[in-house]
DNA sequence: TCGTTTGCTTGAGTGCATCAAGGATCATTG
DNA sequence: CAATGATCCTTGATGCACTCAAGCAAACGA
């Protein structure tokens, strides 16, 4: 399992409810990857390919170099979750999308990624606008 | 950089922030550790060693494998961060804990996690207080 | 056309993570 | 005690994520 990302010493109630909440988020999302048998990274890309796109556009909206593109996608590809097709504009370009057993995988994961949609539902509607407007302002 | 750990579909606008605050917080960690040349999890080991203490319980509270802790520990090591002495209790375990060096890296590495702290202060303490409770509600 | 930029891949290197296996020590029990 | 089993940690092997440098092929621009 990942370490967290969190300092021991929070100066506020409010930072260390913060720190709890990225925890548990992010072991919940490697937890729920875990089950279909993905890593985290693999879970993130498959999730990403609702329609086709070009690898380096993957490699720009999730911010890491497009060589580990690359890699994760040949790992889903060897999976048969993801097809790589030669971009018919571009022939360098090479555009990524999911197979039909990529979409059932990708659904099996959505499903059993509760975490987010759980503790959203433990508040009312009221609260859930208050949680909205709160992160909203605390982002900046 | 990590690959968020998010689903890019969210049923629900809180849903969408609070993913958007995991992975916020996640690369904010990333940034501030790699400011002082730490991986996140040194970073995150580092932090917990306030006091000294055994290699297993470090791996315990970390929720990984102990062969994960001893590696990162050798690591921290050999930057002069860390030092492992003979439990004199138990000559099977070892004690971790902070150099001089690492305190100071600790103490920066504090200051340059700016993310929680920023945010948190973006609120009211009173809306602080309703943020805390949200959560705290929010996690069950 | 020629030089540059773009899109992607490959290769090398590092670190995290997990598992299996093993050595040393402790703790228990007969 | 001595034997057994549990505990603490390390080592070795493996897989994946991530980064960087290098390179190829195609597109673009002067």
């Amino acid at each position: 399992m990942a370490l967290p990302n969190g300092p021991v010493t929070a100066s506020s109630e409010a930072e260390a409810v913060l720190f709890d909440l990225v925890d548990v988020y992010d072991r919940a999302y490697e937890a729920a990857a875990a089950e279909l048998s993905l890593s985290p990274a693999q879970a993130c890309v498959l999730g990403r390919l609702d329609e086709r796109r070009g690898m380096g556009a993957l490699a720009e909206e999730l911010g890491c170099d497009a060589s580990n593109i690359t890699q994760i996608v040949v790992r889903l590809e060897a999976l048969g979750l993801v097809a790589r097709e030669p971009d018919p504009r571009d022939r360098r370009a090479r555009l990524v999308g999911r197979t039909p057993r990529g979409d059932e995988v990708n659904q099996r994961f959505a499903e059993a990624f509760t975490f987010a949609r759980t503790a959203v539902g433990r508040l009312s509607p009221d609260e859930q606008d208050q949680l909205t407007a709160l992160l909203r302002k605390a982002l900046g």
